[in-house]
DNA sequence: TGTAGCCCCTGGAGCGACTCCAGGATCAAG
DNA sequence: CTTGATCCTGGAGTCGCTCCAGGGGCTACA
């Protein structure tokens, strides 16, 4: 697992795409994908036109990947690469995190009450009090007021960034 | 905010497109949706083309975004309502409820890790103890090793069915 | 020298769950 | 009869990738 490349003899460390997403730890198309993103520069080619990359590279990539799995989106990982390197006052780096994390924070009492709708209704179920399946009535149930109907939801789809 | 239509007379309640998402509290492009996605079935037309929703049509909306903002993808979605109609075990849909919960729980957890390590770096970064910004010295940090970088992550996306 | 088996190149499609748009028809109220 | 809201259709856009087809290259081994 060290990472030394394939790199012809004499010239500096140099790695192909898949080498590089290996080092790094994500699919080699989502390298394709950042570079297409701008979020990775345009990188040298070899004279059959692919992509040679370097150290400089590597780090910037494991920058990016560092922020997705800390839950930033591509947007804001650009605005964090912005600020990491043309010097962005620590401020605005702070404040774009604590930003993330209010969303974070807000979308964690969601889950928690999607949680508490849940466990209710599967223990209803589990309880059998009546004739007819908890979840369904909670469902019909819920189909008319409003519970937890308010602008708030969904969309759970853990694991991007596979 | 009664459900009157705007019903021909001598025809049983019947709405429009709009009227109905109204009533069920969705956008009107929704309707659309569920029908090409086969969720909500082919609805009768007036003359001119324009779809007519009756009771039972409401009931079913209201059925889906009941489901969906409990978290359940649209498949579980079509699942609950093939159980609900074609009288699907208790067992049935209770496996699928806890399945559900047991996804939402999952996803709880990576998303307080997620918050843990957020507050963590929001924390450092205001002790201020070094020269540089911590959210990024972290960030650069989480480069290198794999803190948090197992298969798990990311997407927050609050707010489908908006 | 051939060739097997990998990797790389490109542009484009697909996922999920919608939302929005263009360009045109229809409807309900005044 | 006009006005403005609503409806119709098919198609594109969102986000963050992943996968595919159809072609070229690179390396190791026989």
């Amino acid at each position: 697992m060290n990472g030394s490349p394939t790199s012809r003899p004499g010239e500096a460390q140099s790695w192909r795409r898949g080498e590089l997403a290996r080092l790094a730890g994500c699919h080699p198309e989502t390298v394709r994908f950042y570079e297409k993103a701008g979020l990775l520069p345009p990188v040298p080619r070899s004279p059959s036109g692919h992509r040679r990359y370097g150290p400089a590279h590597l780090a910037r990539l494991r920058f990016i990947l560092a922020g997705r799995r800390l839950g930033f989106s591509l947007d804001e990982v650009r605005e964090l690469l912005r600020l990491a390197e043309g010097g962005g006052s620590c401020d605005e780096v702070r404040g774009l995190a604590e930003r993330h994390l209010a969303a974070v924070e807000q979308r964690l009492g969601e889950l928690q009450a999607l949680r508490a709708r849940l466990v209710r209704l599967v223990d209803d179920c589990r309880a059998g009090k009546g004739p007819d399946c908890a979840v369904l009535v909670g469902l019909f149930a819920q189909m008319a007021d409003g519970e937890g109907s308010d602008l708030s939801s969904q969309r759970l789809g853990g694991s991007d960034l596979r």
